[in-house]
DNA sequence: CGCAACGTTGAAAACGTTCAATACAAGTGG
DNA sequence: CCACTTGTATTGAACGTTTTCAACGTTGCG
């Protein structure tokens, strides 16, 4: 971690519109605000790895943190990307449990940290903040179970185009986004090894999808459907 | 749902045992107990489909519950399979959402079954409830990340060889035991089609491994770390 | 300009799925 | 007790997909 501060008015801001904070009452969120400490995270920089003592819950304010399992022989597969206004799930351990993987910044990120056993001790008094971690969780389960049978359903091309239907307008149109990251990073989200990301990217090609860089044009989202 | 019934003597203890209820104070399981209804189900019932409004909350009593999510052109994937004493993950749904996965018994299984709403009730009163929920679904995710990364990182033996290790005595000793549910369960769990369970146990019986029926051999766990 | 990180492309091999056929087991009713 | 039926498990062969390894482009930054 290089430098550990107070949240400063920018701070304070982004931490209540993250998910976990804007649903806690007033008094919670004063709380809560009371022992957050802020972090910048190089990229790289760690949070935490598989196995240890789980100490620190965390949120995400700028930049992504990718969430990866390791191999006995050093193999990564990312479980999990968390961005802005994120909390990153696998730091919710209760009762003193480790952490159930490793945490890394992807790129340059700033971070709020709360020291678990205080989280615990707040929410032991205020329901609103138990519910608040609890409806997270929930929701993170639901995600984890969208990617598994994602995985176990849909070839990588299909993946792909349904990454890109998610991530552009809901209605019929032709629209065009910026990827929020780089392709290997959205290569790991969606179990891919980089090539195969790359193929799939080509074989879209053929149906209404133009690749340039991080810049994506969907042509025709009900093709892009039927992949 | 076949019968509904108040919880009896033998419900209540098993209840007690289970995962959620074990976690928490005498009010509090008193106050569970009380909403709790017990319900038989018969095998391939089914307990809530994907997209449903959430409204209850399913413990297991006996049996097994397999969780899934379907395709667009009807292909299933499981993403979890909960035993006895699990609290089903997907339906822990705080707020009005919608289950994000279907639900059905594997088995001819007995199930506790609490109105979310009242148990929501409960619980913004009753943080050690809140809690409770908080802890039983970061477990759950963990399992989640464990599973997502076993299926990408691991073949087909790979992750059967792991899953007869984490299921019989930990020392290094040779080993039987029983698979509590059909293959058939067994290899959706895994992500893996039948047939392909049945190649794997096929390659591990020259690792040591003997199957007839649901009895399993481990003659060499050490060999079968090695896979 | 040159280096380093990132991304793309190709060819071969490993892996898993699918479909179809067969074997096996358990439970039902004669 | 046996034949029949149904559900479950195994095996083979063909096919499709993804990985792997290696080489080649590209981009961005010092």
């Amino acid at each position: 971690m290089n430098r550990l501060m107070k949240p400063g008015a920018r701070e304070r801001e982004t931490l209540l519109n993250a998910g976990l904070l804007s649903m806690l009452g007033v008094e919670s969120v004063a709380a809560m605000m009371e022992i957050a400490v802020i972090g910048n995270l190089p990229a790289r920089q760690m949070l935490f790895r598989e196995g240890e003592p789980a100490d620190m819950l965390h949120c995400v304010l700028s930049g992504y943190i990718r969430v990866y399992k390791l191999d006995p022989d050093g193999r990564e597969a990312d479980v999990e990307l968390y961005g802005p206004g994120d909390v990153v799930g696998a730091s919710v351990v209760l009762e003193g449990g480790r952490y159930p993987a490793t945490a890394q910044a992807a790129e340059p990120s700033l971070i709020a940290r709360f020291d678990l056993k205080r989280v615990r001790d707040i929410a032991a008094r205020r329901p609103d903040l138990a519910m608040a971690l609890a409806t997270t969780l929930s929701s993170q389960l639901g995600r984890a179970f969208a990617s598994l049978s994602d995985d176990r359903l849909h070839t990588a091309p299909q993946r792909v185009a349904r990454y890109l239907l998610s991530h552009c307008s809901v209605d019929g149109k032709p629209s065009s986004f910026r990827l929020p990251y780089q392709k290997s990073l959205l290569a790991g989200k969606l179990g891919l090894a980089p090539e195969a990301l790359s193929r799939a990217f080509s074989l879209l090609r053929g149906h209404g999808v133009s690749v340039r860089g991080r810049l994506v044009h969907i042509g025709d989202p009900e093709a892009l459907r039927r992949v």
